[in-house]
DNA sequence: GATTTGTCATCAGAAAAACCGATAAAATCT
DNA sequence: AGATTTTATCGGTTTTTCTGATGACAAATC
């Protein structure tokens, strides 16, 4: 039975080296090694493999053709032991091995793409953990260390710990299904109308009572994990709900789903401001810091998009 | 710098362990080393590896971020090694790192099929490279050595040497495109007729002249290298040729290529057997040994098919 | 065909490493 | 508080690895 415990990393740098040279003495130089060390490893890889990799008749040793199958082998070995070393290295430059995001279940998903996509070219071995939360649970999260940045809404942002600077808003628009009750109804829509309409509302939290909501106008609330789900109930008539106007501008004009025109009310859409959280006396490693600055670029672009477009 | 030449992948192989355990003494006792060993070994990847992957505070050591970052990367180095080891251990065992099959061009490409899935399910570390041929030379290379064995056409078999039995055989049909001139001459086709045309032959070999042709008809002949070749030259107009009928079957009803009517012959279509040939005194290893049995069953199986079908 | 050159295997000794057992400090459990 | 378990560390031993020298062998050169 082949000993595969005692094979060593060096006996595999050997192999493909002594392969690629095509003799031992050569890779014994170029390594800065005695031609002896070099006979000494492979004869052990052979031995612990219990495969003759290189025939030795002749003036130089040649591949046999177990070496020749074994051999893609061993660069696959060193390929993931390079990635591990890679990836060893950046950590020991103090490069963080796991970037957690908090952020608002509002904040735009196009923004995250962009993000994403330029965070796995720039930094492939960091892990990137996205966590969405609701009011004030961003903040809280950045604040007990659990989150290393987040993008929340204006609750939760007051304590001095927090260091926080504006990035974008969205509009949130009221909305319900064009089968709801509420749309057949005569318009502006009253506080009192929407009291006994059942409200669609993103809440975490395991009972739902632990979670902070705001904007909540209906006596009924439906509380669901997500904005997907939340979309999903609006869309299928089942309650009334602000969501994102990124995600329902498309839904509108096709008549399934419709605005409502509340009344009592500031401006329609809503406008929640969105910002960057960090706690102040956090350290912040390469992988948060460029995100930080990509952030507040990405978002100058955008500006810069819109304003022109 | 992190110096990836130092580690080891036993020291990897104890990370992981330490990681499972959760404890540097159960894992030395699990691997029958003392704790000791096991402290230093996880020291000494740290110190080359120059990150800390085990947080000490406290009774049981736990991974820190940076060590779960890297242990699926350690996994994966070892799941490398371990194909290493197995593929090794194959071949150390005597089965072969690759085997050679050289097959006739007539050969049914679905029998290939059948075998080749079978085989890369029974034998995935093994190469298997197919050379097609044609004539005697199939014979020839198992005969050189250059192939484990061969599906042949009859010529060359009669060496003594050879080792062949009956597999299967091929109907080879003589076809042209209905826009070619042969196909509007009166049927039967003389060989005075067939003389003028141009035949598309299979040969191999640099110059084509060193490849000797059977069933050569026509004095103008075009050589290509494969069936493929041959199919879209013949498809074309561009002259005549034999193909086997499991290839041109489905478009002999279409009216495109359509089949002759040879006189001054035997019977139309050409059949043609199909051995196996494999050299008497060859040393066959597991995998050769397992295709000559394999391919036996399969042209039963396919016999019983036909006969029941 | 003899010589030269370069290559690999092997050996002894030296150097390095890994390992064990014991011990002490620290954390957890009872 | 005491018992237990766990990890780090140290000295001594064993094992492994490296070097440099030597001899055998093949290829190239004369």
């Amino acid at each position: 039975m082949v000993s595969l415990d005692s094979i060593t990393l060096d006996q595999l740098r050997l192999f493909v080296a002594v392969a690629e040279d095509g003799s031992f003495s050569a890779t014994g130089r170029r390594l800065n090694r005695a031609q002896s060390a070099v006979s000494y490893g492979i004869a052990n890889l052979e031995k612990h493999l219990e495969v003759t990799v290189f025939r030795r008749s002749g003036r130089s040793p040649t591949l046999t053709a177990e070496g020749k199958a074994l051999l893609p082998r061993a660069r696959e070995v060193l390929a993931a032991a390079r990635g591990l070393g890679v990836a060893a290295n950046s950590f020991s430059e103090g490069l963080e091995p796991e970037v957690i995001v908090a952020i608002s279940v509002l904040c735009p998903p196009g923004l995250l793409v962009s993000l994403g996509r330029a965070f796995q070219e720039r930094f492939p071995t960091v892990a990137l953990r996205i966590r969405t939360e609701v009011l004030d649970a961003v903040p809280r999260l950045v604040l007990e260390g659990q989150a290393d940045l987040g993008i929340s809404e204006p609750a939760g942002l007051e304590d001095a710990r927090l260091d926080s600077r504006f990035l974008t808003s969205t509009d949130m628009v009221p909305v319900v299904s064009a089968d709801h009750s509420l749309a057949r109804t005569e318009r502006p829509i009253t506080k009192q109308a929407l009291k006994s309409a059942v409200q669609i509302v993103i809440a975490q939290g395991v009972q739902g009572a632990d979670t902070a909501t705001a904007h909540v106008y209906s006596e009924t609330t439906w509380r669901v994990p997500d904005g997907a789900t939340k979309f999903a109930l609006i869309r299928a008539g089942l309650g009334w709900g602000f969501l994102p106007l990124e995600r329902v501008g498309p839904h509108l004009g096709r008549g399934k789903v419709i605005q409502l025109d509340l009344a009592d009310r500031g401006p329609t859409p809503l406008c929640v401001p969105l910002s960057l959280v960090t706690r102040v006396d956090a350290a912040r490693g390469p992988a948060v810091r460029w995100i930080l600055q990509e952030l507040g670029s990405l978002v100058a672009g955008a500006d810069v998009e819109e304003k022109s477009g």
